[in-house]
Parts: structure tokens; C-alpha cells; sequence
DNA sequence: TCGGCAGTGTAGCAAGTGCTACAGTCGTGT
DNA sequence: ACACGACTGTAGCACTTGCTACACTGCCGA
């Protein structure tokens, strides 16, 4: 489809950047490509259709926020480690791209395409990053599992209710009691 | 705006009849109208713009999906009142109505209106609605305040997970956790 | 009887969508 | 020197969007 790979990473990292900012519901193909200093013309013609430049720039998303992830020095606990991870998810520049993720989830809650497809991908290797970190923090790795979904799950939700702006002190509360409470699966 | 509130009531619900079947965010108003039997001339002169109309139809979807939280009997502690109030919000149809919630929820990510603010409403009457239910279940206040919000984002979370069908005795495992987890907190 | 007004149908507008047809410009291999 | 193929700019298509202008109907009060 596309013969300059390096032109389409690079126009894969900078849309990236660009869905970050602007969200990824509403986008569309001719602001990008403003942004980007080029045209739709072009963007289509080194991705092929929307949906693969969608695709890639999500699978790009993923891979900033799994590293950001993988970054993390390793927790003293399980406790701990559900803060530092919530801490993490938080942090300049991760957070956006736990946003875009809601997004792409929320547009493939009908099945659309290609949205449930990246989306499905990209929840399996985030959660698996989410269980390497809680293993590296010396949990054991089956209660690694099971309280990744837990904390995974409460985690999108925190991630959803954000722009209202609740109480930063209700919030960290809540963090707080979500790390005890599966602290307390052990 | 509108003159005629039966029909506007009306409309309303088969409205969110649609959108509860065909989700929030693609939403057109032509489609929708044939589907009512009328015309988006008409939606546009009893609502007064589609704005409002998707206000009004994500407040009667949120009435629901509180209405059926309301009717559930009590349950006799806090862990069993987790996995009752899952059940609850998986039960048709009310199980919809969070798909939508969190639809809205994603496209107010950014702020925008009238996603932002709907959202907002309908998340403090959800949250008061999971409380009273704890609460009715024995369950002392403020821990009951403090375990609906680990409870609620986890079940967004979740419902955020479910079109990628995960393995249903993993959800079932993770539920499970989440309420062992919550009764923790006591 | 008549005027006004709520309600409705028809048609259309201006804007935006993803995508494409066509023509051109390069650099490169023969 | 020439042809070919990769790449790109211009323009446009067919379609959808929310919304509106205009004309018309019917009912209700004076």
C-alpha cells in the first residue's frame, strides 16, 4: 500500500501526537493532514484508508503508554504498586493516551471496526504489562492476574470520570482504597 | 422550544429506544427520525436542536438503568451486594443503558457539550444510587460511599471490556475479586 | 368570519466527510 | 535518451450532517 515506511512512521508518530491532543471521535482526515503539513490526499495514499492510519496511530498510542508502564521501578508491594501504577497512568504523557484507549473502547462498544480489533489487541498487552509490573513489585503471579483485572477495570473508570472533575482529594481516596482493597486479595 | 410535551415525552423514549440499540456516538438525526415515523424537521422543532435532544434522551436512559438499581431487594452484606448490583447492571435492559452512559462519558472526555455536563448529573444520581443500595444492604454510610466508588469504576471498566468478550468465567473471577476485595475495606 | 398561531411537509443550504480521477513531476534503471 | 514507476498537487464526486426558509394546514379565540 504504502512505499515509503519512513514517511509513514513519521506520520504515524506526529498524527499520534495529534489524536492526543484533539481526541480521536471526532477526527478527521483534512485537519490532520493541515497539522501535519500535507493533505488527506496524501495521508490516504500512505495508509491506504482512514481506518489504517486510525489502527496504526491506536497501536502507536498503546506502545507509548505500555512503555511508560515498563518504565516504572518496581513497587516494594502489591499495595504500593496500585498507586504507583495509578501514579503512572496519571503522569505527562500517558495519561492522554489512557484517554485516546477510552475512546477507541468506547467506539468499538457497537463492534465497528477497526476500532473492537485494536482495541482487543491493545487490552491484551496493556493488562499483561499491568501483571508484569505487579510481579516485578514480588507478587505472586496467578494473584498478579486477578487483581490486574480488577485494577485494570477500576482504572478505565477513574479514566472516565476525570473531566468532571471530582474532589482530587475523593480521587485519591478512591486510589487508596482500590490499592487496600485488593491489597486484601493476598 | 417545544409546545407539545406529550410528544415530546414520546419521542423521547422511542429515542432512546434507538440509541439504546444503535449507540450514542454515530448518531444522525434522519435515520433516527424514520425510524420514529417523522422527520428530522420535526425532531429539530419539538427539541430545538439535536443538542438537546440527546440531553434528553441520555437523561431517560440513565432514569432506567437507575430505576432497575432501584429495584433491587437489599442484599445481606457488602460483598454479596457487589455481585448482586453487577448483576443487576448486566440485566436487560438495563444493561444498555451503561453502554450509553459509557458512550456519553467518552465523548465528553474532551469537554465537550452536552456530553460534559449530562454525564456529569447522571454520574452523581448513578453514584447516590449504588450508595443507597449499599446502604440499604446494612452497609455503614461512609464505607458504603467509599466502596461505590471503587465499585462503579470498576463496573465501567468492565462494561468497557465486554464486546471484547473476554472469557465470561474470567469476568465472573473478576467480579468475584472485586466484591472479596470491597468487603475488605471494612 | 376572520386573524393568528401551533404544527407539519417540501425543499434546500452550507459545510464537511472519505475517497478518487487525472495530470503532472521527479528520480532511476536500461 | 527513454520509459517506467513512485510520489504529489488540484479538483472534484457522491454523500451525509444539522439546520432553515417557505408555504401550507388546521384549530381556536374574537
Amino acid at each position: 500500500m504504502a512505499k515509503d515506511p519512513q514517511r509513514r512512521t513519521e506520520w504515524t508518530e506526529a498524527a499520534t501526537d495529534y489524536v492526543l491532543d484533539h481526541g480521536l471521535i471526532g477526527l478527521s482526515l483534512r485537519p490532520l493532514a493541515a497539522e501535519l503539513g500535507t493533505s488527506d490526499r496524501m495521508l490516504l495514499y500512505h495508509f491506504g484508508s482512514k481506518d489504517e492510519l486510525v489502527a496504526a496511530v491506536l497501536r502507536a498510542s498503546n506502545d507509548r503508554a505500555v512503555a511508560q508502564l515498563a518504565a516504572l521501578p518496581p513497587s516494594p508491594d502489591l499495595r504500593s504498586a496500585v498507586g504507583d501504577l495509578w501514579a503512572a497512568v496519571q503522569a505527562e504523557p500517558g495519561d492522554r493516551c489512557t484517554r485516546i484507549y477510552v475512546e477507541a473502547a468506547a467506539l468499538g462498544l457497537f463492534g465497528r471496526e477497526p476500532y473492537a480489533s485494536v482495541v482487543r489487541e491493545a487490552n491484551a498487552v496493556w493488562t499483561t504489562a499491568l501483571v508484569t509490573h505487579l510481579v516485578r513489585s514480588g507478587v505472586d503471579r496467578a494473584l498478579a492476574a486477578r487483581a490486574a483485572d480488577v485494577v485494570d477495570a477500576a482504572f478505565m473508570g477513574f479514566q472516565l470520570d476525570l473531566p468532571l472533575d471530582v474532589d482530587p482529594a475523593a480521587r485519591a481516596r478512591a486510589v487508596a482504597d482500590l490499592a487496600d482493597a485488593v491489597a486484601a486479595l493476598a
